[in-house]
DNA sequence: TATTGTTATACTCTATAACTATA
DNA sequence: TATAGTTATAGAGTATAACAATA
């Protein structure tokens, strides 16, 4: 009830959240990988893509869209563009002619690498204020949580 | 070099990077919220403004938007949908004509209860793998995380 | 001149539904 | 019939730039 009118407003019960954290770090680790990996035209979901067509040739975009969460719609555009750099190469399956393979072109390994050693160093930033114990708890919890809402309490 | 074609895919690098984790996390977060919160038609980002609008009467759309790292144009058709719900009053201010005043109205009080109590069981619901132990843990971590972001390495 | 809220506009990301070509 | 990829389309959500009213 106090008539506040400049300074930082009060944010309530907001900080008690867990999504209210998980979103400013979401924004805050965004802008580092961005400011990291912009120069490359990288995004971390375009990141996500050639990394894991790297360890999967072949792999084909529906499979592709579910690991990635996308519809399989929406992973069309972003693969036009990746083709259009030369980055991603479709190839008409031969024994299933209406799905295409996917794989890594030359510069798109090399594209990879780079990006790669630039992760690196975003991702030593982001933690840089953890010890190494205090970033192995901090994914432990991470993964605890997120495992604790995919399978969630047996019913009652 | 395997060649997948069916079965989930590898994943590569990404199950080792925070920012994977986090975007993860914040996705099943979301997802648990819009269910418990989607027949109040409230997001998120909506709850945190009636959140911050309760603890702070008679703020304007500026210091809001920059409280919620939205630019003050986003915050407009927002703020137009929640006064056309009745949820938010935009007063003119008479010390300064410019800036509305903004508040929420008896509707939106109560609507903010009854959220208060979904969000508090969303929050459980998330938190429902970790002791308070471990949920204290969590959240140690990612302030101090957010906190080494901020204020990044005194330069070099 | 600077600031508050607003508008006009555009861009990104995503989904749904319908289409095509295969199977 | 069902599936893989595509297209057309639409809806959020956001930003930038320019504007009117006010300071």
């Amino acid at each position: 009830m106090t008539e506040k009118t400049s300074t930082a407003p009060d944010l309530g019960c907001l900080p008690s959240l867990v999504g209210y954290h998980l979103r400013m770090m979401q924004v805050m680790v965004f802008k580092d990988f961005n400011r990291e990996l912009v120069d490359l035209e990288l995004t971390p979901a375009v990141f996500g893509v050639l990394e894991i067509l790297h360890h999967n040739p072949g792999l084909t975009q529906t499979p592709l869209a579910n690991a990635i969460g996308l519809d399989r719609s929406s992973l069309v555009p972003l693969l036009d563009k990746l083709q259009k750099r030369d980055l991603v190469a479709r190839e008409a399956s031969v024994t299933d002619r209406r799905s295409n393979r996917l794989s890594l072109t030359p510069l798109g390994q090399q594209l990879l690498i780079e990006a790669r050693q630039r992760v690196a160093r975003h991702e030593a930033r982001v933690l840089g204020a953890l010890s190494p114990a205090e970033t192995r708890q901090l994914f432990k919890l991470l993964t605890k949580t997120a495992a604790g809402l995919t399978a969630p309490t047996t019913a009652s």
